[in-house]
Formats: C-alpha cells, structure tokens, sequence
DNA sequence: AGATATTTGTTCGTATGTATC
DNA sequence: GGATACATACGAACAAATATC
C-alpha cells in the first residue's frame, strides 16, 4: 500500500511506483498492468489512474494502443 | 486568449464568449465542447468551468446529459 | 460470422482543500 | 469574511475498438 504523501500528486506517486518496476525490470517490456488494474492495486480512482498512464506515455516509458493496453517500451514503428 | 477583466467573473465571461459562439452559429445546435475542453481552452478551473455551463443552462442555451455532454438547443422532451 | 470479454476513451457529477482578492 | 478561482481526486455512466472463442 502506498503512503500518500501530500507533497505531490497521487497520480505521480503512482507513476512513480510504476516506473521504478520498469526499469527495475519488475515489469519487463510487454503488455502493462490495464488502467483498471492500476486502480484496483493502488486503491486510486480511474480518473486518476488515466493521468498516470498519461504521464509514463509522455515521457516515452510506455505506449498505448487505444482500445486494448498498453505495453512497456518504446512505440513500435510501422516497419517491423 | 481572453483578456480577463476585473468586473465580472471569469466565469461569466468564459459564458459571454461560448453565448455568443452559440447565437453566431459557430456551435450549432448538436454537442457542445466538452466542461475539461472549456477547461483547456480558457485556461479555467474545472469547478469554474462547471459555472459555465450551469449558467447556460440557467439561460436554457444548452442542456445537458448526466455523464454524457452538453448540447446546445432545447432540452428534448419524452415524446419524439 | 457472431457473441463475449477486455480495455481504453470520454464525459459529467461531486467533494475537499487551498489561495487570493 | 465572503466570493471567486484553482488543483486534485473520487465516482459513475456510457462509448467504442480490439481480441478471442
């Protein structure tokens, strides 16, 4: 469980948590924990765990495809 | 940008800008932008946003669709 | 092809706390 | 002190795409 601190936003602690599995290796390259699993490990609304996601994609640790998941790595180009 | 002005609230004038966007045609009757879009383009506060449209809806300008969206035009009734 | 389950996407509704004027 | 505004979060409903069986 986390210990929210109110010194930054859930949503950052969160994406915190989850970028340290990933690059501890914890969560390898592949399919990610779904949004609705982040919300039910961290106790944190769906809103929220949207702004999480939101987050890792932005600084390019994961990617998205809309309407099925999302995957730790790098976005795959269209050539492979 | 709106140039905030100090004799009125801000969100009456976010109001005055999406009224006249509605009389001059531009928002046509159909779905208007969204509470987080007004959010996004007036760089208002959700909560202020939510004035917004509670005042356009006062006006009976638009009306609304719990967890769904706003429309501009009259509220339909039951029976067509 | 069709039904189903899973997942993300979008939106409004509500509440709380903080800051500023 | 009250009104206004901001930031954040929780909750709920529904939409739509995708994959699987």
């Amino acid at each position: 469980m986390i210990e929210w601190r109110a010194d930054s936003a859930r949503w950052e602690q969160v994406a915190r948590v989850i970028r340290k599995r990933i690059e501890s290796g914890e969560y390898p390259p592949g399919r990610l924990i779904s949004e609705r699993g982040i919300v039910e490990e961290f106790g944190i609304a769906y809103t929220t765990a949207r702004k999480v996601t939101a987050g890792l994609r932005t600084e390019g640790l994961i990617y998205t495809r809309p309407n099925y998941g999302s995957f730790v790595g790098p976005e795959p180009t269209d050539n492979e």
